[in-house]
DNA sequence: CACCAGCTTTACGTTTACGTAAACTTCATG
DNA sequence: CATGAAGTTTACGTAAACGTAAAGCTGGTG
């Protein structure tokens, strides 16, 4: 009569999602753990939906970024912030200011560390003609 | 007589380079620790010079880029190598094409969270003139 | 000379982000 | 029904990057 789903409702086990991302179980509870993911049960079993699975993705582009759990933790509070508050919002959009001055500092250091592996590729590269000729 | 010192040679005490970098003498002695400072003594005390400078503030950007300690290490390895044997060149460049591709994922990375944080300003900047009219 | 600021070594403590093992439940299948 | 695969909780272990005393040398200054 029932087992009613929506359709539009994508369902993934934790293995599903371990596979997919390439991480294990453990890394999965373990941010459910801080917070960052809550998924639904079926029994004991946990039960990810789309939602869940864009979190995990950003979780993890945090990580290659350097962000602390902690850190992709607020950034996923500013997105569902209360933003009634005039106060709230002043304060919000102060520690947004700060993680986009970071994240153009990383863009100057990785463009400079590419320009020195770009050199030092090239370097490689005539010494080792220049051995193999 | 003597008391010789090479004129272009600037000299760093521990804590010249911990105010100047703003991190803990600790952290300096602990990068040392790890193989990736060599500063020469005199007596006891640690001389820093302008190469361990460069190098601290190398080590800093890798670990704004989310390098570990061990990975700068191989970096700095990488340019002080032997370029003498073929096998040697070749691996070194398939290991810095791996960092060229990190860099790269990173790149694309940042400029995404940067485009999500510059919506979510406006969004609040929006707000805010709303709440504030 | 006494003293203090700045250097040193030694060593145990702490945080983050998991790894790993143990012991248990649940569900489908031969 | 037993068994194996996949899930669960609990809990101790670990690597990296320092923090934080503790205890001692050392060179210049009042």
């Amino acid at each position: 009569m029932n087992m009613i789903k929506k359709a539009s409702q994508a369902n993934y086990s934790i293995s599903d999602l371990s596979k997919e991302f390439d991480i294990t179980t453990r890394s999965i509870r373990f941010y459910e753990d801080q917070g960052l993911l809550a998924p639904t049960r079926r029994g004991q079993t946990r039960i990810y939906n789309q939602r869940d699975k864009v979190r995990l993705k950003l979780i993890l582009r945090g990580k290659r970024l350097g962000f602390s759990l902690a850190e992709t933790g607020r950034l996923f509070e500013l997105y569902d912030a209360d933003k009634s508050s005039a106060t709230q919002l002043a304060s919000m959009m102060e520690l947004i200011a700060k993680k986009k001055d970071d994240l153009k500092q990383q863009l100057d250091d990785i463009n400079a560390v590419l320009i020195e592996l770009n050199d030092l590729e090239d370097n490689c590269q005539n010494i080792l003609t220049t051995l193999t000729k």
